[in-house]
DNA sequence: ACAAACCCCACCGGAAAACCGGAGTATACC
DNA sequence: GGTATACTCCGGTTTTCCGGTGGGGTTTGT
């Protein structure tokens, strides 16, 4: 979850550069288990996020454009594709507090995902910037 | 989460008969399984939000008005008390992309919960009448 | 050919949620 | 008082999810 979002701000941040990023960098930039970042990034793949590179001098990059993807993009993409489909549906049970409460969920969640859906990879890029610059003035 | 929500649904129904409601009826009405509701009840009751009578007759009974509870109170009582603080700070690894996110992900937070502070008990009872009212059009 | 990189599948371990079971203990009612 | 009711506390089990690891295989540039 947290992983994938913090190696996508690190593809964003080198995206104009051209050259794909190894797993291995993203990893030791942010402490992140390499084998781990090795199968989000491929979920993220598969969701069309990032596109790979194999081979020697291979890696990932960017499959859209950093202002393009959001971080709704990232969550459908983990989230296993069906998210509030959980249903049991065994021996139907559909009590009209049952609806009611899924309702009210899907209204909160909903209210998540506005957030997160305003939220960019570039946004992300450029508070991570401001906050750096801010570490640096608390030096001087 | 969801169950205990359930179980004040019903006890909200009936807070104007002031007969406490048994751990039994809750969950055959609802269908959850009893003994583990039991379970969210003392939860609930540790956290004041019921009241419980022992002994024969008993059963649990809301201890507020049910237009004074919101959904969110069910939520803090539940979550532990201590949310936000799972934080791991394991060797100090505090790079800006990780508070970036903890940011992003407290705004996102923040959203859902005023959704959920504006929703009482009374309204969930109100929109569960609504509903089978609902469905009993249906049927003509 | 060879090494650097991605690719895939399967497993482990801990934490939390969901779910029982049993031994108490308070209360009502006879 | 005695008994039945029904909550209370404590522990154990199962399931699910997330972070993490291992051991292979396949593609690609030099």
């Amino acid at each position: 979850m947290e992983y994938a979002c913090l190696a996508l701000i690190e593809l964003a941040g080198c995206y104009q550069d051209a050259e794909p990023l190894q797993i291995r960098q993203i990893a030791a930039q942010q402490h992140i288990p390499d084998r781990y970042l090795e199968q989000l990034l491929a979920t993220l793949r598969r969701g069309g996020l990032v596109r790979s590179q194999r081979g020697a001098k291979g890696g990932y990059v960017l499959a859209q454009d950093p202002w393009q993807v959001s971080l709704l993009d990232v969550f459908h993409c983990l989230e296993g594709g069906e998210v509030g489909s959980s249903q049991d549906d065994r021996t139907g049970q559909q009590t009209a507090e049952r609806s009611v409460m899924r309702e009210i969920w899907q209204e909160a969640e909903t209210a998540m995902c506005t957030v997160l859906e305003r939220q960019t990879l570039q946004d992300l890029v450029d508070r991570c910037n401001a906050c750096r610059q801010a570490d640096l003035m608390y030096y001087i």
